[in-house]
RNA sequence: CGGGGUGUGGCGCAGUUGGUAGCGCGCGGCGUUUGGGACGCUGAGGUCGUAGGUUCAAAUCCUAUCACCCCGACCA
């Protein structure tokens, strides 16, 4: 049963998903930029949730922060080939300044490698100032022909990795690293997102990459979003911004970089995989708000002491759990469950005359609704409870999308099992085709390679479009 | 760029054969309410996207223009 003002999933999935961001209060469109929206206080503390998480993640991995400029030369965005290429549809450019036309224009980042890589080739000089490992937060703009609310943005917020190493190997490791132990780890663990990891295939490669890695989620449409991308950029980008060092015995090499990046798109993903017809659902280690308590009273005095248990409830759970007493007085309990569980929330505690009385209190766990998820239970050992039920919350919603993606993850052998498969989810298939056959399936089926997962079967199979025998097995779904 | 749609109080909409703008929600005040989206009274709030034209008179008719939204091709 849905909540007032959103669409239920099977009734309109895109529509739900517009619903639940405007609902929860997440994100509204600007109304006067075309594709960009409004983050709002309740969004983008999901945001700053995620940036703290990632942020940890790169700095344990050894990397550092800095900033660099949004505005990027066009010529420098030309010095790549295929990167210009892949680009240039989608760049703003800036002609205007001061008041005058400008001499050179310049392009608002879609990216950074252009003006880093420009960088990099002044302060890299020797072996001994490899490798350079710096992440940056910053906005880009990439101008979309179909915008959504944080899938696809005219603006987007994002964090971009630029690395340069002496070595094929080292980058390589780089690639894999950030992709594992930064997105993959933070995703699954912290969003409790459950994602395939593989190898991108060429026509879906970062333009200008020698590899792009990616870490793919499911939707509970079955469609895939790619949730965090890491390249291993080779030396193209050494080569065009003639980025070198002298090696120990005084040879000129060019260093080999990578790039990585994840963005607000996550909160799209976020929505989709856990969020129900009731509103947003939040994983607890992500939530800004863990618990809110919902204080019930019919009078001044009841309100009194209702607050004042209340008080003494949460006094425990300072430092353990992240709580909000909602005690805006002129809306109905009535009103705040909705209203919380439209947010997300994953707790909900609620305190009345009658706990104050028998020394409880009633709990409602969001990912269970309506009266199967909700409970009376003593306020002696309450925090404790809590912080365990929060973990279980936790655990729960990622078992759920795991089996809910295993069970619409389908092994397909013909063309035909292909096209059923990926009308509900993912197909895992044997493949053999090369670049204009998977344009092909495109075309047909609406369709790409999400990712040539790591794991690979142990036995060859037949390819699922021209027939030949391969091991190879890639994963085929339609995208965001 | 193609196809479709919409611009009227904060939001959602109505506005008839042209006659000078109305409803719901929300918002402010007061009172009663409060264990799953409360109610009454009262009040504030709009040069009808913009520019031009027709007319005694335009939200309404005409022309131009701008913007946004939805559907497809490109994408984190």
């Amino acid at each position: 049963m849905a909540k007032e003002g959103i669409h239920t999933r099977a009734d309109n999935y895109a529509q739900w998903y517009l619903d639940i961001v405007e609902q929860a209060d997440l994100a509204e469109p600007s109304g006067v930029v075309r594709g960009a929206m409004v983050i709002k206080p309740t969004g983008y503390a999901v945001w700053e949730a995620i940036q703290r998480g990632l942020d940890q993640r790169i700095k344990a991995t050894g990397h550092v922060n800095a900033y660099f400029p949004l505005f990027i030369p066009q010529s420098f965005l030309q010095k790549e080939a295929e990167h210009v290429e892949g680009f240039a549809p989608e760049v703003a450019v800036v002609t205007h300044a001061g008041g005058k036309e400008l001499e050179e224009p310049y392009v608002v980042r879609p990216t950074s490698e252009a003006i880093i890589g420009h960088t990099y080739a002044r302060w890299i000089q020797s072996w001994r100032d490899l490798p350079i490992l710096i992440n940056q937060w910053a906005n880009v703009v990439r101008w979309e022909l179909r915008p959504r609310p944080f899938l696809r943005t005219t603006e987007f917020l994002w964090q971009e990795g630029h690395t340069a190493h002496a070595t094929e190997a080292e980058a390589e490791t780089e690639t894999l690293r950030i992709l594992h132990e930064v997105y993959a780890d933070f995703v699954e663990n912290v969003m409790a997102i459950p994602l395939y990891r593989g190898l991108k295939s060429r026509r879906e490669t970062f333009a200008g990459a020698l590899r792009t890695y990616a870490i793919e989620a499911m939707m509970q449409d079955g469609r895939a979003l790619q949730a965090g991308t890491s390249h291993n950029l080779g030396q193209n980008f050494a080569r065009a911004f003639e980025i070198t060092y002298q090696t120990p015995s005084n040879e000129r090499e060019y260093v080999w970089t990578t790039s990585w990046g994840a963005s607000t798109r996550l909160i799209g993903g976020l929505i989709m995989v856990h969020s129900d017809d009731d509103g947003l659902v939040l994983p607890p280690r992500l939530a800004p708000i863990q618990v809110v308590v919902v204080p019930i009273f019919k009078n001044d005095s009841e309100r009194a002491t209702v607050m004042a248990a209340i008080e003494r409830i949460t006094a425990p759970w300072q430092g353990k759990l992240a709580f909000k007493i909602d005690d805006r007085d002129h809306l109905s309990p009535g009103f705040k469950f909705n209203e919380w569980e439209l947010k997300g929330v994953p707790v909900r505690v609620e305190v009345g005359p009658k706990d104050v009385q028998k020394d409880s209190v009633a709990i409602a766990r969001r990912d269970v609704p309506g009266r199967e998820g909700k409970s009376f239970v003593p306020q002696a050992g309450l925090t404790e409870r809590l912080v365990a039920l929060l973990d279980e919350i936790q655990q729960s919603l990622f078992d759920r999308a795991l089996a809910y993606r295993n069970q619409r993850t389908v092994d397909v052998r013909t063309y035909e099992e292909l096209a059923a498969a990926v009308e509900q989810g993912f197909a895992r298939a044997y493949w053999d085709g090369n670049d204009a056959d998977e344009a092909r399936i495109q075309e047909e089926l609406k369709a790409t390679i999400r990712v040539i997962p790591f794991d690979q079967p142990e036995t060859a199979g037949t390819c699922v479009l021209t027939g030949r025998e391969t091991t190879k097995q890639v994963l085929f779904a339609r995208s965001y």
